[in-house]
DNA sequence: TTAGTTTGTGTTAGCGGTAACGAATTTAGA
DNA sequence: TCTAAATTCGTTACCGCTAACACAAACTAA
């Protein structure tokens, strides 16, 4: 069954005794062509499997009707939601999304972005990885006119970009304000790598809920870790380690981290270890089968989060906003109490 | 700093004063290109920013260099995991990769084959949807040449397609094995959905394990679930209904659904629940925060099960293997035990 | 000196579409 | 009946890039 003449427009025209561009013009439902005609060539193209070169479209138009993402990793279930909401929505406005990990390696970004920008994607959307310091990669994109929106990882220090980001402050306010009104007086904070932007943004949240509600802060109470298990259990350690202070609640800003905590606290066998509430950053699907559950998670709604960032794109690319009027769209987050 | 022209093979042409295509040919660093002018035109680009537009290279070259996927979701780390694989290894070889997701839904299925095709992929890597029972879709690409690898979950009863396939077969047998190795008698097990082809052989994976080492089989021990909880509670409720014939360890088609079926029974205050030991399908990381862990885990090595496919598939698009002469590559799950 | 090579560059056609423009035919209006 | 306006379709240039082929200049060999 294999066909080797590919089927193009030429050949329909062939086929069919008339012009390329009245075949053309007959596939795209032009209005100056006679309805009969029209019938017979869609009828035709159908018939033999006409499927449109993208590419020749592509470099007709001067646009490609692709995003691009680029993410550290698929693993992350925050990231892998997120894409939802962005395809989702691409798909429904005609776009078509190319998703490329970078793994956290400032290399592998750059060949991402190379990658898409070769592809002339009409817009890109990037989370960027931990070691991302210089950004000549991204700003090709902009220089061509190709709008860029940052989500959740993004340049902190820089203003003139857009930015779609999980209002991981007040998401962090609420779940503090949460254990506060339960009755604990002295809760921790176990914050994440200090790399990432949003985790001073995290700890503020933290801080003014304790203010707000007049709870006194104690820097005893602060510990920060990465992804190392180690790393954690030593935070955790000495987030735990003064009797004069020992917290009853914990705040921790993703759960993995979290589990590891309380399974460490469980471990030597904590004295009010079944009084703690914990709470982390996340909502994944196996609190369910853990024994010891955090109280509440903050789900940071990551759906939102990437479709808020595909429709501020959309716009950028439409011309609705202009590239120049850079915007900073925040998704709330919510806390999910579990039980 | 948007430049408005765009820096094309002609702009470069204009301002070196010389033809197009010497500039491309120094580009591409042909030999019959001096090699002042050839470092002049690469200087030139650099500084201009030039980047080659996909479009008009596939347009030319009748191929893309890219490779599509198609699979159910990415919510599910097994897919996650092989797409490392696949773009690991597509990478090196100077392909890029464009994920699709269907949602387990044919229709969207159609959709992003469409539009896979569309964009002239070089060729595709599919897992289909558990819906999927008609094809056309997806024999249109070997129809026009481009081959098809079918992954994890294939058209079983299709010989005529090129497939890459965890040894589900092995994995069980060898969790079985592992089992009955350890003096289990009893020993249930919980598949999975009856429409996904490899739910049979995993079953006849637990059957063999048990003929060979002379362990009696009980209907009564065998039950099936899907991805409802209630589904599987049924079903756990079943195989541990008849005090005659209790079972003491359990073979399960997936872990999140061991970890239901583990949660219930613990919730029941089953009379053994100490006693019985579990092994289920995916090693996922979050086993090591489970109070009441499985003993083993069946690795499945998605990550190798994706490279096999982009492997079989390159050789497939290098003509190094026959599109017709239709390939079944195993690979070996692992079982890992935890301790 | 002449002819054949080598070397380096330009000319040109084409990949598969789109659409502005032109041209022929039909229809409508006066 | 004659002209203007629709209606319908074809001609053509172009998008950015590749590469076969042509061609001129310089070099080599006889």
């Amino acid at each position: 069954m294999t066909n080797n003449t590919p089927v193009t427009l030429k050949f329909l025209a062939e086929k069919l005794k008339m012009s390329v561009s009245t075949v053309s013009k007959a596939l795209n439902n032009y209005p100056t062509i006679n309805e009969y005609t029209k019938k017979r060539v869609q009828e035709m193209a159908r018939d033999l499997h006409f499927t449109p070169n993208k590419s020749a479209i592509n470099l007709k138009e001067k646009k490609s009707r692709i995003i691009g993402i680029i993410l550290p990793n698929l693993l992350d279930h925050f990231f892998t939601r997120s894409i939802y909401g962005v395809e989702q929505f691409a798909t429904q406005n005609g776009y078509n999304v190319i998703i490329s990990q970078s793994h956290d390696d400032l290399e592998k970004e750059i060949q991402s972005a190379n990658m898409l920008l070769r592809s002339r994607v009409d817009g890109l959307i990037v989370a960027i990885s931990k070691n991302t310091q210089d950004f000549a990669h991204l700003d090709q994109f902009e220089n061509m006119g190709i709008p860029v929106v940052y989500y959740t990882r993004n340049p902190s220090f820089n203003l003139s970009c857009h930015k779609v980001l999980g209002n991981t402050f007040q998401g962090c306010y609420q779940a503090t304000k949460f254990l506060i009104d339960r009755g604990h007086k002295k809760i921790a904070y176990l914050g994440g790598p200090k790399m990432i932007n949003f985790t001073h943004d995290r700890f503020n949240g933290y801080i003014n809920a304790l203010k707000d509600n007049q709870v006194p802060f104690s820097a005893e109470l602060v510990a920060y870790t990465d992804f190392d298990k180690e790393n954690t259990i030593t935070a955790i350690r000495n987030l735990f380690a003064n009797p004069e202070n020992m917290p009853t609640a914990l705040v921790a800003f993703k759960e993995p981290i979290l589990f590891d905590a309380i399974k460490y606290l469980r471990s030597i066998n904590h004295p009010n270890f079944d009084e703690i509430e914990c709470i982390g950053f996340g909502n994944t699907s196996f609190i369910s089968y853990l024994d010891s559950p955090p109280i509440a998670s903050v789900e940071e709604n990551p759906e939102s989060v990437g479709e808020n960032a595909i429709k501020l794109l959309l716009q950028l690319i439409n011309k609705e906003i202009d590239i120049q009027n850079y915007q900073k769209v925040m998704v709330d987050c919510k806390l999910i109490v579990h039980g």
